[in-house]
DNA sequence: GTCTATACTGAGATAGAC
DNA sequence: GTCTATCTCAGTATAGAC
């Protein structure tokens, strides 16, 4: 598999040139369409160069991936030391900065959700070969809900719940037709301020039922247990 | 786009013995390992009689949907006339049968969520060109829930709801590695548990706030907004 | 190590003979 | 209705220029 580690090693930047090509065409007009010979030739570089760098198609959308991972990662931590938000507006800021990245990429996204369904694929985004994937952006609601008291099963589960549900957003996101997506992000407001409402409710003992009972579905879903290194918090930067 | 009404003008058994190859072959090793040369190799006839019959691999898969949806309404059906259930145990009934409709294909259903992403594509069940099936499948979901009083807005979108998780309890199903996917099935039985209590809880007017919230989000969703011809209830076999 | 040119393979899909 | 031959094109392989 392609890491960026090895990009290093090239010198030229005809990878990058490929890589512009290969997104511009997939945004464009799909993966599928985009063929790499097509890649190739907008990028003014052989066919044999294109595989050179990235060995597969899906070579690209990985790094595409890892690169929308990445960027979400900055922002949020960004957004975050910028201003004292409560957790109403992180929440908010974690959902829309993804939105925002991924604007106009919903052709690209479709490409990756076409092997949600192959727990095997090295880009099935629930699978085991995206798993650091997945934590980077865990690490970032984890971060969100940093400030809250909260019972230590929640505090190891909502992470993962409302990346879960963020997951659901941006299939919601590429089915969005509104102009520039906007129902997508009302339900994502009105999504958070419900799930704030919630965390509130959910402290009442009256509650304890309910929040017994849909938390121990959650856990036996498997929800609440994806196994992460206790010591990782969020991606950090390497000094270049 | 094939359609069963075609089959008719076909006499011989071809079709069929092309089709059961081309299901055993993708569930032996999925829908892109198995080639149509293998297939038509399989049934005994040539790679053009294959085509002749479904005009590409995913009429194939097209075919198999449909009759995952007609097999699930005869079941459900005949497990409600033949009993007396309470909702859980009917909602129990529509969810482990479907189960053990998908049982052993599970690599054929990965091939169909392949298209989730791709909200024009023919087969994304999301799309509008698999409207008829996820009605039948929602009617049916309607039906379990016919005997209950509910305020119109649920009754509408309560159906529809239940299909969504269902869904989900499916993409659960495709990464369960449990025995005999047991785990999905306690999943189920856990989920309809919860469900039905908080429908319970739901007409407590202390939640109204939250109940409320929730719905007014689904809604927002267009999740209770699936059109439905009125009149349509259950998918009605034509005598042949 | 970086890249070009070119030919090969395998698979979906089609045309036309019978 | 069925077969054989063929087309197209993604992806691979390779040989070699620099």
């Amino acid at each position: 598999m392609f890491n960026t580690q090895i990009a290093r090693k090239h010198s030229s930047e005809t990878r990058s040139q490929i890589l512009d090509a290969a997104l511009a065409l997939c945004r464009e007009r799909g993966l599928e369409a985009a063929t790499m010979r097509d890649i190739a030739k907008h990028a003014g570089v052989a066919l044999g160069a294109a595989y050179y760098y990235f060995p597969s198609k899906e070579a690209i959308v990985q790094v595409y991936y890892d690169a929308v991972g990445d960027e979400h990662s900055l922002r949020v931590q960004a957004a975050f030391q910028s201003a004292n938000l409560d957790l109403e507006a992180r929440l908010r800021a974690v959902f829309h900065l993804k939105l925002e990245i991924l604007h106009g990429d919903r052709r690209l996204l479709s490409a990756l959700f076409r092997y949600t369904g192959e727990p095997e694929h090295p880009l099935s985004v629930f699978g085991p070969a995206t798993r650091s994937n997945r934590q980077k952006s865990i690490a970032l609601f984890r971060l969100a809900l940093a400030g809250e008291k909260l019972p230590e099963d929640l505090a190891g589960g909502l992470p993962i719940l409302l990346w879960a549900l963020h997951m659901l957003l941006l299939l919601y996101f590429l089915y969005d037709d509104s102009p520039e997506q906007s129902r997508t992000h009302r339900l994502a407001d009105s999504g958070i301020s419900l799930f704030v409402r919630m965390l509130t409710l959910a402290r009442l003992p009256l509650l304890k039922p309910f929040r017994g009972g849909l938390f121990a579905l959650l856990r036996d879903a498997g929800l609440f247990s994806e196994p992460t290194s206790p010591a990782y918090v969020v991606p950090q930067e390497e000094p270049s």
